[in-house]
DNA sequence: TTAGAATATTATAATATTCTAATATGTTAC
DNA sequence: GTAACATATTAGAATATTATAATATTCTAA
């Protein structure tokens, strides 16, 4: 028995898909790992993911406009974490599924 | 306190990027969220996401390519189904985090 | 205010992805 | 065999993504 897929499920999908994108990154996907474990300002991510400032700077960017994380200003530095609670859900998933212990 | 990544975990971000980047897209996520409700044939699929029967044939070959999914021939018709577990885990999770009931 | 460090932005060449159209292959029924 | 259907493959234009380099901004300390 087949059934159409709904428009809600369209969405979702397209919705899904649009942030899975920004996890489907080696360089991204670091950085949201290493935020998982607690905020990080853009020097850490830089010695972290030993990533260029532009490329880490970018990617926090890209992230930041897609609501994914979000940033503060700590003196000198900027500090991100994640903000969507999805997302942080999903790399915990994605560290049950890729990282067994 | 900050430590640099480890070697393991650059690999399994490499890894996890390139199963998800399979995922990161409309079309193929569509596919597997039909094929995790059981096995499915090219022409149903086509019709569950309302594809070209050459996109849709595209889509399953390079998930196919890289162990997602598998098939079988059954009669006229080739049937796929998801083949790694661990793909088949976060379609489960994907569905907990963006379609909430 | 100036120097220097941290971060952001912009431009761009190189590369990868997506979708469509055309064609090829495989299967069944006759 | 051939017709008709199901699937796979190939080629290619349009588009998107990535990483680097260069430059701009923002803050702090002196």
């Amino acid at each position: 028995m087949l059934r159409k897929a709904s428009g809600a499920m369209l969405g979702r999908c397209e919705s899904a898909a649009r942030s899975l994108k920004l996890l489907a990154h080696p360089q991204r996907l670091r950085i949201l790992c290493h935020l998982a474990d607690g905020e990080k300002t853009v020097r850490d991510l830089e010695a972290l993911c030993g990533a260029s400032q532009s490329l880490v700077s970018q990617s926090l960017a890209r992230m930041r406009s897609e609501g994914l994380v979000a940033c503060r200003r700590r003196g000198q530095f900027v500090a991100y974490h994640i903000e969507d609670p999805r997302i942080l859900k999903l790399i915990v998933s994605l560290h049950e599924v890729f990282c067994p212990s």
